[in-house]
DNA sequence: GTTGAAAATCGCCGTTA
DNA sequence: TAACGGCGATTTTCAAC
C-alpha cells in the first residue's frame, strides 16, 4: 500500500517540507507528474496530514514551554474533557494516557503569568479534578521526524540530533 | 524587529507550510518578491527553523507514542546526557525540566517491543539513573501552531481544535 | 517595496507499458 | 494501475528602479 518510493518521499518531506516536486522527482528518479500524483494520494489517504513551519517560539513571544498532567472525572472512553482542553489557546498537544493522570498536555505560554491563566482555564473546565505542571528549562530537540530509514532502507541515512538545537527558554 | 506583516506570514506558514509565495503575497497585499525577501530574512534570523510534513505516525509504522522521564547524574548546566538521549532514534523531543526528573522525552516507537529496545538504549547511556514511561493511548491534538493571533491582531482568527484530530494509537 | 521579465515549476491530460 | 511526456498557466527569482 505504501512502498519504498513513498517512504523516500515522506522521508524527504518530513525534514524539508517545502522541497519542490521537481527536486523530489530528481531524488527518487521519477517524472515530476508521477511524484505529484503520489503526494496527492498520500494526502488524500491522510498519511500526509499537512505541512507546518517550524518557528522558534521565543521569537514570536512564547518563551515558556510546559507539560501539564490533568486528572479528569469522565466516563471511560469519553474524551470530551480532552477536547475542551485542546481548545484552550496555547495547548499544542493533548494526549490521553494510560496512567492515573488522564491527560498529558504540551503547553506554550508567553510567560509565567500567561501560564497561570492557562492553568486557570483548565481548572474551569467541568470534570477537571486537578493538574500538575512541569516547566521546561531548555529544549534540546523538538522534531516530528520519524526514523523512517530504519525499516525500509530508503537510501536516506538516519538524521541525528540535527534538527532544531533550540536555545534556552 | 518583527512586524505585523511578518506575524501574518508566520501565522499562515505554521498552519499551511506549503502555501506558495504568490498566495502569501496576495494574503498580505504585497508583491511576491517582497514576501520572498521577508521569508528569507526570517529563515536567516532563525525565526523560521524549517518546514515539516505532518505524517500520521501509524501509517508509517510508528503506532506507539510515549513520554519518558529520565533522571540523570550530571553536573549542573551540563546537557551531555540530554544530547545522548536525543540521538536515540525514535526520540522526537528532549526537554530539560525544572522538576526532580532531569529530562522529559517524547518518544515514538513501532510497537511495545521497539519501545523496550529504546528504553534499554536510554539505560545504557552513562549517567542515566532511572526512567519512568507513560504510554499514550490516544492523541487528540498534536500541533506546533502557536496562537499568534492573540497578541497582534494579525487579522487571522484563532484556530480551534482544527489541526490533526488523530486516530487511536 | 515594486515592477518586469526570464527560468523553473506546477499541474492537467493524453498516451503508454 | 502507475508512470511518462508535453504544454500552457503559474510561480519563483533576480535585477533595476
Amino acid at each position: 500500500m505504501i512502498d519504498k518510493i513513498d517512504m523516500t518521499i515522506l522521508s524527504i518531506l518530513q525534514d524539508q517540507g517545502r522541497t519542490s516536486n521537481a527536486d523530489i522527482a530528481r531524488a527518487v528518479g521519477m517524472a515530476p507528474s508521477a511524484v505529484l500524483e503520489r503526494m496527492r494520494k498520500l494526502e488524500r489517504k491522510g498519511v500526509i496530514r499537512g505541512f507546518e513551519a517550524v518557528l522558534r517560539p521565543k521569537d514570536v513571544g512564547f518563551a515558556l514551554t510546559a507539560f501539564t498532567f490533568v486528572r479528569a472525572d469522565e466516563g471511560v472512553g469519553s474524551t470530551d474533557i480532552g477536547k475542551a482542553l485542546s481548545r484552550v489557546p496555547g495547548v499544542l498537544e493533548t494526549h490521553y494516557t494510560a496512567g492515573q493522570d488522564s491527560y498529558l498536555l504540551k503547553v506554550r505560554a508567553r510567560d509565567t503569568e500567561h501560564l497561570q491563566l492557562i492553568l486557570q482555564e483548565f481548572g474551569a473546565i467541568p470534570g477537571v479534578r486537578d493538574t500538575r505542571t512541569t516547566v521546561v528549562l531548555t529544549t534540546l530537540k523538538e522534531s516530528r521526524s520519524l526514523p523512517l530509514a530504519d525499516d525500509a532502507a530508503t537510501g536516506r541515512q538516519e538524521q541525528r540530533g540535527t534538527t532544531k538545537e533550540q536555545s534556552k527558554e
